[in-house]
DNA sequence: GTCTATAGATGGATAGAC
DNA sequence: GTCTATCCATCTATAGAC
């Protein structure tokens, strides 16, 4: 073959972890494929051959995103209760990720458009989102309140980011801050 | 003139009432104007007679649904805070909800689109929330209490929407309530 | 104020050369 | 596997007739 092995890996990789950042940033109906390609390096035919249409890398985009997350979520639930809200509040609910989509979390980003997607994404979502809260679940001892949490940090980060302002944008988390320490530490 | 007094602000609302359950259903980005126009019986050339561009009407429509929401909010808040509690468990946070966004609330559906947005239209967003979060403030006694609360709702909306069935849909809602229930019933 | 028509750009997706 | 070139549809926005 002209190309060496594992090169088609390599760029489909590459194609995923360069779209997931545009994606995230501009949202998914938004964005193109000739965008996505050429932030990656290539041209909108080649995208062709690791994705068959644009919902499908999606898909593949959904996965990986949601997988990475489930991952740092569960090294940090790995120690204690408290070193992982810890990390959620000054991780998760800080300005940083709220003003920087695009290397943050994909549920307040896409969210909204993954609920409007084919049931493939959906069922993709679902799968790898159930991990995550099983991980808190099994810490918290208490299923709902893990559903609840993520749910309360989803809601956080697409409130504060529809503010105009930084200090809007604080108050939103310093709410949900508050918040989420009375529920977890009543959990104790 | 050739057409009746009243007509244009009529008109005007016609196709914010039409376009706003199309962009709630299929997102801001992906409904362009043409088909905005036909749902209130207008051609594209008619809609910039009433806006001066796509954003202009997203931003009169973020105004007019939030005001539509914080007036029911507020209304269910006047009787008590059990009232407002029941109300929201059984409206918001309901399969109906969740299954017809062109019907609901704009928060869950835009709330992501309208953080890509303009300052303009953050402005008003942030401007018409505030209202509705002071009103819970008020009955709960607790600000951040208010603030968190539109958080979890708005959370859970967006999760159980990215559901693909409606047993996974509940689940997200059922969590919620569960912990509304306990937050709020904490603050009497 | 609304229509038809259209400009000018970009959308997703495909075909054929290399 | 990737490129260039392209089809066809749709996009936002404008111009001119009525």
């Amino acid at each position: 073959m002209r190309y060496p092995s594992g090169h088609k890996e390599a760029k489909r990789k590459d194609l995923l972890q360069a779209s997931a950042a545009l994606i995230k940033e501009r949202g998914f109906a938004a964005t193109g494929i000739d965008a996505m390609a050429a932030a990656a390096g290539v041209t909108s035919g080649a995208f062709y051959s690791h994705f068959g249409s644009k919902s499908a890398l999606l898909q593949a985009l959904v996965a990986r995103e949601l997988q990475h997350s489930t991952g740092l979520w569960a090294g940090h639930c790995e120690q204690s209760l408290e070193h992982w809200l810890a990390y959620v509040l000054r991780h998760y609910l800080s300005l940083d990720h709220v003003q920087h989509p695009g290397s943050g979390c994909v549920l307040p980003a896409l969210g909204a458009e993954i609920g409007r997607s084919d049931t493939a994404v959906k069922e993709v979502f679902a799968h790898e989102l159930q991990k995550g809260i099983d991980t808190l679940a099994q810490r918290l001892g208490d299923a709902q309140l893990a559903t609840a949490v993520v749910s309360q940090l989803v809601g956080a980060l697409v409130l504060a980011r529809a503010m105009p302002s930084a200090e809007q944008q604080r108050a939103v988390l310093d709410a949900s801050k508050a918040v989420l320490e009375r529920l977890v530490q009543a959990q104790k």
